[in-house]
DNA sequence: ATTAAACCTTACAATATTAGTCAGGAATTA
DNA sequence: TAATTCCTGACTAATATTGTAAGGTTTAAT
């Protein structure tokens, strides 16, 4: 299990296409343009996205991207996964017996595995309207 | 909130010490020696390591380091925190607002911070008693 | 005093990741 | 047919990560 810009990018761009408003899929050109990446770049994670059958591509004029499946069925796990090279999430070990740390990487996964796309969705919605209690407490402790 | 194989030898480091049965402190030297990894390196995991008050260092012969704390108030977020440099966790942001990253990672480090080396260590020992329903499950599948 | 160890610093190198460029082809639709 | 967009692969470059090496100092046990 491994976690850097790339996931990042992946999932960011996946919420983006999942709140798409429009009738027509989302380009990759706008979600580059979005999050101030490079169409090339974006076009080798869904490349890999589309391998992994989280997303389906739409050709032609009035084409882009659609998620293959409800928010609520794709797991940040399966989007992890669906980016890191066969095996990136499992080897990568050292000489020890490994047993702690494989057990961490399951329990890790099994975590990622209940946060989807929607439950991601529906929690930033909310949060917006929420007061945030991080900052209320900083604000009382300073005062 | 990043995790690599950086994180990966911090968390096993510790394991190693907290499940140390000697009476003296565990040495950097014996911890390279069962990773493979250098000396070098893990001091200056250490190094951090210390900064950020989860182990402590004993200095002279029969010296070595001890974890500050009990394993069950050692938790994973804290380590993975302490060991990447101020700000790689929290900043990194591309130029969208990023409330959907943010809500994650704010997620993941909840999470984190309920997984202890205490109850790493705990599941990885009974682990090894049970019955892996994962292999049982693919064995069936196969025959 | 010698030794074992933490502790500190700097430099270096190998590798991996990140990000982008380029060049084209294939499919679809207007 | 032309525009649009997916799709592919190769290549490059910047940066970050990973890890080693080689010194040194401080500290404490013997």
């Amino acid at each position: 299990m491994k976690l850097s810009a790339k996931g990042r990018y992946a999932i960011k761009a996946l919420v983006n296409i999942a709140t798409n408003e429009s009738s027509t899929p989302k380009t990759l050109l706008e979600i580059s343009k979005y999050q101030g990446i490079s169409l090339s770049y974006l076009e080798q994670l869904f490349s890999l996205l589309r391998k992994h059958d989280l997303v389906s591509g739409v050709r032609g004029p009035g084409g882009g991207y659609r998620l293959k499946d409800s928010p609520d069925n794709i797991t940040i796990a399966s989007i992890i996964k669906a980016i890191n090279p066969e095996g990136v999430s499992d080897i990568n070990h050292d000489k020890t017996d490994d047993v702690v740390w494989d057990q961490f990487s399951k329990k890790l996964t099994n975590y990622l595995d209940t946060v989807t796309l929607g439950s991601l969705i529906d929690e930033t919605k909310s949060k917006s309207n929420d007061i945030d209690l991080e900052e209320l407490t900083n604000y009382y402790q300073q005062n």
